[in-house]
DNA sequence: CTTTGTTTACGGATTG
DNA sequence: CAATCCGTAAACAAAG
């Protein structure tokens, strides 16, 4: 260690809010989302501050999670069992902070009664798919693939087959995203956008300073639409081989 | 039981 | 000054 003086905040409180402090943690994983024990531990292991005196301090960190509409807390995939769900940014967390930084704060997220409603509509349409999708493994398990091909998944249109289905049929008609329309919605293409992932291990034990966030490529789709995206193209096509890249229908936007 | 999550409440700090 | 942000405590529900 050629530089034992540059510690990170040693026994100091780092300069920043537990708002920050989780954003970094989220920001800092490949996908974006972690789980409540991982952002905990990402805290501590570069903040020995945060060692101590945990249950006060992880309690404001739940606070914050729960209150504040810049963190989304996304069902945990089926096939990830665990405990807790993960939380990620809101798309349009970004501009909360100054430069980036996560240093301060310029202004409180705080999403529309409707534009909530709409996130917590997708959120729940994908908790219904992952219930959905845990009721068929568990009814078929031990021929290979007995799924009634092509019944998942479906659009609204054609949802007359089998009895489950409608369930699904209703998420498919909520959950998908309402930006990037142009976009193809195949299996293919949705599997396609695999970030590049700059850092394939944490870096860990020398940042003293939180590396200066990655600065936002606002072209970029936004992380929780990716992993929600992605989320889904595996659970399909885990679920159903046969299944037709299933063309949904650009999002009607709401008349006014 | 413990962990995870939600919610209300209050006081201090900051900011415009 | 008021509005907002921040940290903390605490009560409680839900889930594993």
């Amino acid at each position: 260690m050629p530089r034992p003086s540059r510690e990170s905040y040693g026994d100091q409180k780092p300069p920043y809010s537990y708002i920050s402090l989780t954003a970094m943690a989220i920001w800092s994983s490949p996908e974006r989302m972690l789980p409540l024990s991982e952002i905990y531990r990402f805290i501590m292991d570069r903040f020995p501050y945060y060692r101590r005196n945990t249950q006060r301090w992880q309690n404001s960190l739940r606070h914050n999670l729960s209150f504040n509409d810049c963190f989304v807390k996304v069902p945990r995939r089926p096939d990830r069992p665990g405990k807790g769900a993960y939380w990620t940014l809101h798309p349009q967390a970004f501009d909360m902070f100054e430069n980036g930084s996560l240093l301060r704060r310029r202004k409180r997220f705080k999403l529309q009664k409707g534009e909530k409603d709409n996130l917590n509509a997708e959120l729940a349409a994908l908790a219904t798919f992952n219930r959905a999708f845990l009721a068929r493994q568990a009814n078929a398990a031990p021929p290979p693939a007995p799924l009634p091909t092509a019944s998942l998944y479906t659009p609204p249109m054609c949802s007359q087959m089998s009895p489950e289905p409608a369930e699904l049929a209703e998420v498919t008609a909520t959950v998908l995203p309402r930006e990037r329309p142009r976009r193809a919605f195949t299996i293919d293409a949705l599997l396609e956008p695999e970030p590049p992932r700059s850092s394939p291990s944490p870096p860990m034990i020398t940042m003293q300073v939180m590396p200066p966030l990655p600065r936002i490529d606002l072209s970029m789709p936004s992380p929780y639409m990716l992993a929600a995206h992605r989320y889904q193209a595996e659970l399909l096509q885990a679920a159903a081989h046969a299944l037709r890249p299933c063309y949904l229908p650009p999002p009607v936007l709401p008349v006014a």
